[in-house]
DNA sequence: CGGATGCTTCGGCTATGATCGAAGTATGAA
DNA sequence: TTCATACTTCGATCATAGCCGAAGCATCCG
């Protein structure tokens, strides 16, 4: 007769920081492989693995087989929503962890998404590559034989990117901007290469370009026009 | 930077079954007592009230004082939207206890909400009865003196009534149409004497009026027209 | 005033479940 | 085959928090 143990159970999932984290992680649709969502809810591959049994057993999170590799996703876009109304009310609430204005531009316009480069810059990059043709695809971004050339030249090891496991380019959808970025074992590089040389310094999870630096970087990598 | 945690702390009040119940049950934006709440989650009062501080704590809830009783309710609509959404989501993914269609259907038509009538007949009686001004206002319900004479020559003791400490009327946000229904001390007198016709028979939380019993109540009680 | 009602606080019991180390399984690479 | 990687399962530990009995305030009523 009652409807609250339902919601309770639910709830219940959610309200574990480790696994909150790791739904949050996920709220951009992508799938992720389970060591990726324990060091995103900073905790052990043994706990994250019980914990996404858990949140699987109840419909939340849908697991893919991939080789040795297990990626989640949510499973659909209704779990996203209610993350997002939980935020809005933890945050009217105060339950929000304060963020101070000045950090959140900086997050919003240039930050580090795991290692590769999000924000504006970021979704401004893939954009331009996409024009250019270096890279082809929506969903499934991928790397064309001029683009490769390009990379080359610009100093990475293309080849030994597709030797590795992961792959080269993935989208990934940006939290600030609603549209895509430049992941995988290629956005990584890009932005190992963005801070060797010394284009721009990360201070935290925000990265922060020179000016000398952004415009080299537009200049060489994302041009506008 | 990470904002996981934020949501875990809102998603763990909600997660206990106690503190569920507690905010399903005022779902519909009514200000309960902190013993109807307790009877509500199924806790003893001295269980009740911890959650109650915890949820009024974190914003959730609204606690107002009068008198000897202390009255809570839910801290803004967001909160139930947030309800809802958990509650569309048990349901979508099967944490849902089975509520086979029928007894849905009967529940709409007319239930108990905690001691007086609600669905379509709670609705339609209430209407009624202001049509023919036997009951004045909007949300703070009042019996006009025509009301109250009919009420008494209708058999209830309303002098009875008016000498408690409950309210004799209060408007209640229907839970399956979305208007008000009569609740308070009346509501509960004319539920009381509903089944003590032998008009209805209650079944669980949900009320089966007899034809002969439900042509009388119309007739008596809520005419249409 | 004294008794009753409504609620809160305190203390101790208990169960649940989150966590990680260690060992086991499956897949891929050399 | 042998090793390495990715993940799962098991077991033990430990902290959290839900729960209720008992006692303490506060309010209302006669």
């Amino acid at each position: 007769m009652k409807e609250g143990p339902v919601i309770a159970s639910v709830a219940a999932l959610l309200g574990d920081p480790a696994r909150a984290n790791i739904l949050t992680a996920l709220i951009d649709g992508r799938a992720l492989t389970v060591s990726e969502l324990a060091r995103a809810a900073g905790v052990t591959i043994q706990t994250a693995s019980g914990h996404l049994a858990k949140l699987s057993d109840a419909n939340l999170l849908i697991g893919e087989k991939q080789g040795r590799h297990r990626y989640f996703r949510l499973s659909g876009p209704d779990v996203a929503q209610v993350l997002e109304a939980l935020m809005g009310l933890a945050q009217r609430t105060g339950a929000v962890r304060v963020r101070t204005g000045p950090r959140d531009e900086a997050l919003r316009t240039a930050r580090i998404c795991y290692d590769h480069l999000a924000g504006e810059r970021g979704v401004a990059m893939l954009l331009s590559l996409k024009r250019r043709e270096l890279i082809a695809g929506e969903d499934d971004l991928a790397l064309t034989p001029s683009g490769r050339q390009f990379f080359v030249d610009f100093g990475i090891d293309v080849a030994a990117l597709e030797k590795g496991r992961r792959p080269v380019c993935r989208a990934c959808l940006d939290w600030s901007e609603r549209r895509s970025h430049l992941g995988g074992a290629l956005g990584a590089a890009i932005l190992t290469e963005v801070i060797g040389r010394d284009w721009a310094v990360r201070d935290g999870r925000s990265l922060a370009f020179t000016p000398t630096g952004l415009k080299q970087f537009v200049e060489h990598v994302a041009p506008e026009a």
